[in-house]
DNA sequence: TAAACGTGGCG
DNA sequence: TCGCCAAGTTT
């Protein structure tokens, strides 16, 4: 047998190991809170009922990193929309990007419909029951597939988001900042992996995280595991956990060119790329978004539709935050007559991203992401005031 | 491994 | 006004 390096077993790191008693006391402490003061939320089954996988999927995509009463109302939809997964599946991938519009990480909704279709097509319609499987398809992670695993079959495995990192990193008081204390949180969560309700256990350890263990003003007087928690002990569980200092957000500048055909007020749309920022989502045309300098005029008309004549530059800037950057833009706004409109049609015909009219009364269901949708209401505000030089 | 990837609410 | 933060995944 070769000699080669030994497989270097990916395994969690050591941790010193918890204490059965203590983590049985603190596994029946919780369960106990959890079934007097459980939230009732549109995804989550009855005491009692089984959960249904897809609904427990779908919520669980929708809220990474997205608050509960920002994702509610998308559930609702889309489980309306689509009850079951097959039918999820057969929905045209627009539809779904449409319906997911606002809600953001746009690569979500693109592996959401991607899922649905391996689920539907390789798998008979039905969820993998284990951890390792779910695992294996689009857009679920490590957080994921646990999460489904526990709560929707029952698998002993602990789900870690940003809630348990932060009840963990409480209860054992470790210092060592975020990220870098990733890999010791999940192997403390781990440690409390166990047959006996594994779903409410990791449904209960995220309220508890969302309610009363929360970042700041922690209420620990009410905690179910107050006088078990080292950072309460030491009375610091407000200042953990530690996070390391985050990097200046930059600035790009832009320029949208909002073109409304003047007969019957439509807009001029397009589909963006279908990789990277707002991958697949529909936009208004306007210049690269560049850091450095806010665009020139001539230099932004350069980019303009159909041509540099007759753009109204708007006053006002619209500012969006995205994740690692600050989009400023500047909006130019622009009338076509039926002639200029039909030219307009013609030079862009055959063009990626199907470039196309979306009347005003079929705005809303264009899914437009927030930030075209703010380029958009910047115009329409901007319509009734004079334009000023850039 | 680190960076990319949205949005809205809150103090 | 602004930084922080929310049930992370992908490349």
């Amino acid at each position: 047998m070769p000699r080669g390096r030994p497989a270097k077993p990916k395994l969690a790191i050591a941790v010193p190991a918890i204490d059965p008693d203590r983590r049985d006391r603190l596994r029946r402490a919780l369960l106990d809170w959890y079934d007097r003061h459980r939230r009732v939320l549109p995804w989550r089954a009855e005491p009692g009922q089984t959960a249904d996988p897809y609904a427990v999927w779908l919520s669980e995509i929708m809220l990474q990193q997205t608050t509960v009463a920002a994702a509610g109302p998308y559930f609702r939809a889309f489980l309306d929309l689509w009850p079951r997964v097959t039918d999820l599946a057969a929905a045209r991938r627009e539809a779904v990007l449409a319906r997911w519009a606002g809600l953001g990480y746009y690569a979500r909704a693109r592996n959401l419909h991607a899922c649905a279709e391996v689920v539907a097509d390789c798998h008979g319609g039905r969820f993998p029951d284990t951890e390792a499987g779910l695992l294996e398809l689009p857009g679920i992670g490590a957080y994921t597939a646990a999460a489904v695993a526990s709560i929707a079959f029952d698998r002993p495995t602990v789900p870690v988001d940003g809630n348990v990192e932060r009840v963990c990193a409480r209860l054992f008081a470790i210092a060592t900042p975020l990220p870098d204390a990733k890999p010791e949180l999940r192997a403390r969560a781990a440690q409390f992996a166990h047959d006996h309700r594994p779903g409410d256990f990791a449904q209960a350890m995220m309220d508890l995280g969302a309610t009363l263990c929360t970042p700041r003003r922690p209420a620990c007087h009410r905690c179910p595991w107050s006088g078990d928690c080292a950072a309460e002990a030491a009375g610091i569980a407000d200042t953990l956990p530690a996070r390391l200092p985050k990097g200046d957000r930059p600035v790009r500048h832009a320029v949208a060119f909002i073109t409304l055909r003047a007969a019957d007020g439509a807009l001029r749309i397009r589909t963006r790329p279908d990789s990277g920022l707002l991958g697949g989502m529909a936009e208004v045309p306007g210049t690269p978004w560049e850091e450095g300098a806010p665009w020139d005029q001539a230099a932004a008309l350069a980019h303009a539709p159909l041509s540099p004549q007759g753009w109204r530059l708007l006053p006002g800037v619209v500012v969006h935050v995205f994740t690692h950057f600050r989009l400023e833009a500047r909006v130019m706004l622009r009338h076509l007559d039926r002639a200029e409109a039909a030219a307009l049609d013609a030079a862009e015909a055959g063009e990626a991203g199907d470039p196309r009219w979306c009347p005003p009364e079929a705005l809303g269901r264009a899914g437009l992401p927030s930030v075209m949708a703010k380029l958009v209401e910047h115009a329409r505000i901007g319509t009734s005031e004079p334009g000023l030089p850039l």
